[in-house]
DNA sequence: GGCGAAATTGACGTTTACGTCAACGTAAAG
DNA sequence: CTTTACGTTGACGTAAACGTCAATTTCGCC
């Protein structure tokens, strides 16, 4: 049972470590690395990190961004543009810049693994059409 | 016409090192770097490699696939996959199974890319809701 | 025939994203 | 109280993907 910790009435679901790990399929190190990064600042428990479910949520979209070719220090920037962080005008239209030039990338990005589906679907069904014909002799 | 014989046979188009690095954006580095990843092959005319419209298209491939995340050796399979060469029964199903496999996660990075581009729109759009809604007080 | 521009081959440096110990703390279990 | 399991902080190691620099070579040209 993943957080269920009752000291209080709404005690907000927590993660160990190793929970969040073994959730995500990824070592502790690695959470410990997002840390060292700044892309995640867990609470203590003593000496111990304690995950809520913001930096769950954070850890999720790392790794989507992962998943999708980006740098950490690229998700690192994306983050930021999530967080409703209470900014002036001028910063307020950097992130705006920053957003829209990420999604021409994304979208770039989009188009590419199109294609690169495309042509893989091509592949696949050539060689599964050949090998039926083989098999229909 | 089958079996047609040229003398000169239609010089096929060849470019220098350099001249893809310009086309392609990269380093002629990065090029020779693939060629020792076995990602190219290029001729050579005395010590110079020459490039043709095979290599061109592979590098093309090899920047595609690198755009949407993948590593040199994941794209040197995505390569082989591409290459119809005279494999055995076995091996085409290998090709396929693994061409299937790059499918699935080529259609996972597309859901991400999708979802990470709708949060980032509506981000874009919040932000410059709010920076409207101040210009116009 | 000297010169610059473009290529080549090493060889070493660098950044990113962790992996891999080592040494230690601590809390629950037997 | 010792073991066991999990967690922590360094510190060093490593694979990938080139960058960078140095020392040639080669080709066209004035």
């Amino acid at each position: 049972m993943p957080g269920s910790n009752n000291a209080e009435p709404t005690a907000e679901a927590t993660y160990t470590i190793s929970q969040l790990a073994a959730e995500f399929g990824i070592t502790a190190r690695a959470i410990r690395f997002y840390e060292d990064k700044k892309l995640l600042q867990p609470g203590r428990n003593g000496q111990n990190r304690v995950y809520g479910r913001r930096d769950r949520g954070r850890l999720q979209l790392i790794l989507r961004g992962k998943r999708v070719g980006f740098s950490l220090s690229d998700i690192s920037e994306m983050l930021d543009l999530y967080d409703p962080n209470d900014e002036g005008r001028e910063q307020l239209k950097l992130t705006l810049e920053k957003s829209r030039e990420r999604l021409a990338v994304l979208e770039q990005q989009r188009r590419d693994i199109d294609e690169v589906i495309d042509e893989l679907r091509g592949n696949c069904h050539q060689i599964s059409a050949f090998l039926d014909q083989q098999n229909n002799t």
